[in-house]
DNA sequence: GGCCAGGACACCA
DNA sequence: TGGTGTCATGGC
């Protein structure tokens, strides 16, 4: 494979800086030729996608399905079944995944709060405005901003834009400082560019940690890197 | 042996 | 409001 040249000039990165709706579009479809789809979220369910999202914090996935494949083996990938686990065993069966006495604890007070405020249906926590909803999990212990949309995009099905480490690294390193460096900011910015679309939030979001993973990581200079994979798909420019 | 991985929280200035 | 320490294993 050759690898791309240094670019990302300063003319092209003015260029994406005065365009950013129309980069930020050019961006997934060349993200999208180079890796195809990515059928994310990788699990049976909704509830599994709650607990892969708070087990996957800070932690590699392949460490996550290690910690989520002891809880079913347990039989233990229910609200109900965390709850009533001893708050031991279940830290034994997440070891995999790292900072496992942490979270345990997340995942009862998620199971927890299920239980008191929805009689454990994920169906009622979810049949209720976006809004309302982020503000609840939000006040979820364990919960934060990335885990809360992962909740409501993978889980409920509803289009807000995930924004992670990865999103943040790959389009501060293409130029697009104006982004802001708060979360809710960042996010701003993808959403009133982007149609309200779940597939496409979903594809764009899996698109961009695997690039992340596969091609930024391993560049030392992670903004030429971007730019020059980018722009190879689409000859000199990102227009 | 060091660094990083699909973060969140508590604490402090 | 923003910065820092803590939580911790596994792969490279």
């Amino acid at each position: 494979m050759v690898q791309p040249r240094v670019s990302g000039t300063l003319k092209e990165r003015a260029f994406i800086s005065a365009m950013p709706q129309h980069a930020l579009f050019n961006v997934y479809d060349l993200l999208f030729a180079r890796y195809g789809p990515q059928h994310w979220w990788p699990a049976d369910g909704p509830f599994e996608v709650i607990a892969g999202a708070i087990l996957t914090q800070s932690a590699a996935w392949a460490n996550v399905e290690k910690a989520i494949n002891n809880l079913k083996l347990a039989d233990a990938l229910t609200p109900a079944a965390l709850r009533d686990m001893a708050p031991g065993k279940l830290a034994q069966l997440l070891y995999p995944c790292g900072y496992y006495n942490a979270k345990a604890k997340k995942l009862k007070s998620f199971a927890d709060h299920l239980k008191i405020n929805h009689g454990d249906s994920l169906n009622h926590l979810f049949d209720q405005p976006v809004d309302i909803l982020r503000k609840e999990l939000l006040s979820i212990h364990g919960v934060g901003d990335e885990t809360a949309d992962s909740i409501i995009l993978y889980a409920a099905g509803n289009p807000v834009f995930v924004i992670d480490t990865y999103t943040r690294r790959i389009f501060k390193r293409l130029g697009f400082n104006q982004a802001g460096s708060r979360y809710e900011d960042f996010q701003a910015w993808f959403m009133d560019i982007l149609p309200p679309d779940m597939r496409l939030f979903n594809e764009y979001h899996a698109l961009l940690v695997r690039h992340g993973k596969e091609v930024c990581k391993k560049t030392p200079l992670c903004r030429d890197c971007c730019i020059g994979v980018l722009c190879r798909y689409r000859g000199s420019s990102l227009t």
